[in-house]
DNA sequence: TGTACATCAGTGAACGCGCGTTCACTGATGTAC
DNA sequence: TGTACATCAGTGAACGCGCGTTCACTGATGTAC
């Protein structure tokens, strides 16, 4: 935070950081397949060797930028949720909301996050509970429609089966390809109308 | 279907299926980032140069393979039906369990049929009504629960979105991996439970 | 039935591309004294 | 405060890899006559 303007040959100084930024840019402008060490090297403006520095290889560098990733998912959960009243059916319909919107937003790093096979990676992510991020708002959310003594995996597995596989869908186009208006316009509403009939089971 | 033993240098006669069932081969084996002309060659003990009179380019091999994976799709689904008497959630439910049994048995398969973007890449699939191969069977098994006189998609967008984001989330072992005695297992049954709450509208 | 010939489906060598990785190097930084 | 030095984070050249594509070629096939 001191002369960051001077960006000197060597020791840039905040390398690891850049090359996440510029990972990001990559996959809003190119897409997950151009996710490449030599590429995001190349958007940092630093030659492309550099990044051996700071991430384990090809893998190390989409595990950070996943973990960035997963981070602002849960945000835009959060910010949807925020939104709303206590009213349980409007919680879980705004988290759903901010799901597709971040789908929409930010389709390859929705591709990226999504694609980490979490039991045959773990070796290549040490920290794979940062695949868990996010999680805790789908939880915390369905509580209200989890019976008291039942397992919560149950509502955790519908909510998230149907919202996740809309959004997967809408992002291959099978529903006519996301809105840009509104992705969550009609042809999300009736994934809506099913959450609105889960029954509430404690207040 | 005459002297195909002899297997004479030029004129494989029937490369093209050949190249198909070598995709399938490696899809299985090796997954979806090895299926390449040059590989799909190798396999069928073709040159490399082969495939171009056959395909156009490596889109042409995909969409000639995800064509065949839409069948061997749809045959999964219909199979299970089969096994089913006429009520309405037991042929909803069977079509359910025949998708997730295809996600289990060809998972890169499933990846590649459910990659395809339908609009955008629309061009590079000049037989694109081919990607909908499968949608009859889906559509056929919801129409009980249809309302006379209402737009079938939306009880299609809702069971599609439920199974294939069950299916999709699996496969990535978001529910510790697909259990590979019963992948329909007691992970799987919240989603038939909610598929067993849908109202059946007319017989 | 036999022959000439056009067509077609392969071969194999070559090219350029982008990729990850390695390696000797060098300039900047920070610390010991 | 100043100097020596170890450490660290970059550079740039080089390597090998697998890929798609092109191209002149050649052997097999099928048809006209």
């Amino acid at each position: 935070m001191s002369d960051r303007t001077s960006k000197s040959a060597h020791h840039h100084g905040n390398l690891r950081a850049a090359l996440i930024e510029s990972g990001m840019a990559i996959l809003i402008e190119e897409g997950l397949n151009k996710l490449t060490l030599r590429r995001c090297a190349a958007r940092a403006g630093v030659s492309h060797a550099a990044p051996a520095h700071h991430f384990d290889g090809v893998a190390g560098l989409r595990a950070a930028i996943s973990e960035e990733g997963f981070r602002i998912f849960r945000n835009y959960m959060l910010d949807a949720r925020n939104n709303v009243g206590p009213d349980p059916h409007d919680r879980i319909k705004a988290i759903c909301r901010g799901y597709i919107y971040f789908a929409t937003d930010h389709p390859a790093l929705f591709e990226l996050i999504f694609s980490i096979k979490i039991i045959s990676d773990l070796q290549d992510f040490p920290g794979s509970d940062k695949l868990a991020i996010g999680y805790d708002v789908l939880h915390d959310t369905c509580t209200p429609f989890v019976e008291a003594g039942h397992d919560p995996i149950v509502v955790e597995t519908q909510v998230w089966s149907l919202v996740h596989g809309f959004g997967t869908l809408m992002l291959t186009n099978r529903f006519g390809g996301p809105n840009p208006d509104d992705p969550c316009g009609p042809a999300f509403a009736p994934v809506m109308a099913l959450l609105d009939h889960l029954p509430v089971k404690r207040t």
